[in-house]
DNA sequence: CGGAATCATGCA
DNA sequence: TGCATGATTCCG
């Protein structure tokens, strides 16, 4: 006689790890604060790394350790695109928002033998930037979290406008999805893909920087994975395979979706394998808009970076002026803080006219 | 938000 | 003297 099952205590909620499964790439998977990686020795480059965003407080544990938590990260961002009216952009909660890219640098990652990591030299003139996979704008929560995301460990080279631009606005995106969905997990990686020849043979081409030798990705993915609510059994879902060159205002991300299939058949990887025996996985692009960030809306944004950083007055204008050049015009956040700040540079300069006549 | 480069400083 | 860190300035 089978005993009877005792009442369970509420269950702990499951890691994404148990729930749908991890990429099964056969390489070590390593624990990383914020971010579970798996990273490629030849190539000096992560294989992929995965990060959860969620607007609950209570983080997901998987490995002992925390995944991201957007809970209270940079309110004044992820409303940047959401409310259009009044208060769509809020002060920032310097409470929540500790970790400044300011104060970290790109270091190799004292985690993996210097045999085989990248360097800082690799990068330096060689034309590519240095592309964070994990972005640095999902750990503002942590000091620590952030400066492991410098880490070259969680670094690929990238074309420069791509990283600014379009990638960019694909992580804001990302972002953005936790004002929507509950839970959003976000798999990124390098993707060096094959291209036909003059021949008509394929082949896999791919540049090499540095002493290091470290490889150039001809492409970038990502797969999303959310839900609206815990209890949720469908899911929304997308891969997305974005090639590394500039990519202007005009391109959106639905051109770059791919089927989840394909982007495993060129990966070598299995995301969340769990997750298409139990669940139902819907467009995200249906689901959600899939809509990036334009123009306007961007340059905006950069302004008011710019201006609450300004220590001129002269500086100010600059920005005001470029905007009037591009014929955009500055909405009630950035005319708000247009005022605030010059003032505040106004007034010490006078303290410092005042100072230098008694000095 | 995402980067780069340059110069200054501080410590062993 | 060399290296790590900080401040500043530039760009998309």
């Amino acid at each position: 006689m089978t005993p009877r099952k005792r009442a369970e205590p509420e269950p702990v909620q499951k890691s994404p790890l148990e729930e749908f499964g991890f990429p099964q790439s056969g390489e070590e998977v390593r624990q990383y604060i914020g971010h579970a990686l798996s990273y490629d020795q030849a190539k000096k480059t992560p294989r992929w790394v995965i990060e959860h965003l969620t607007k609950e407080k209570i983080v997901v544990p998987v490995f002992q350790t925390v995944l991201l938590n957007l809970q209270n990260v940079c309110q004044q961002y992820l409303s940047l695109h959401v409310g259009k009216g009044q208060g769509s952009r809020r002060k920032l909660d310097l409470q929540t928002c500790i970790a400044d890219r300011k104060h970290c640098r790109f270091k190799p990652d004292p985690n993996i033998p210097q045999l085989f990591s990248a360097s800082n030299e690799d990068y330096l003139r060689s034309g590519w930037s240095r592309g964070h996979m994990a972005p640095a704008g999902d750990s503002k929560y942590s000091t620590e979290a952030m400066a492991e995301t410098f880490y070259l460990s969680n670094i690929v080279p990238q074309n420069y406008e791509n990283n600014a631009g379009f990638w960019n606005r694909f992580e804001m995106y990302c972002r953005d999805l936790t004002q929507r969905f509950h839970d959003v997990w976000i798999v990124s990686g390098p993707l060096p893909l094959p291209v036909q020849n003059e021949d008509g043979k394929k082949s896999v081409s791919y540049q090499v920087i540095g002493s290091d030798d470290v490889a150039v990705p001809t492409h970038l993915y990502k797969v999303i994975l959310a839900r609206r609510k815990p209890s949720d059994e469908t899911l929304a879902g997308g891969a997305f395979i974005v090639p590394n060159v500039p990519i202007s205002f005009q391109h959106q991300l639905p051109e770059f979706q791919v089927p989840l299939e394909t982007l495993e058949k060129w990966s070598g990887l299995v995301f969340f394998p769990q997750v298409a025996k139990s669940k139902e996985v819907k467009n995200i692009c249906e689901e959600d808009t899939c809509k990036l960030i334009e123009l306007e809306e961007f340059k905006l944004y950069i302004a008011g970076r710019s201006m609450k950083n300004a220590r001129s007055l002269q500086k100010v204008e600059k920005i005001m002026l470029e905007l009037r050049e591009a014929n955009i015009k500055p909405d009630q956040y950035l005319l708000e803080l247009y005022e605030q700040k010059k003032n505040e540079l106004e007034s010490s300069e006078t303290i410092a006219v005042r100072a230098g006549r008694k000095g």
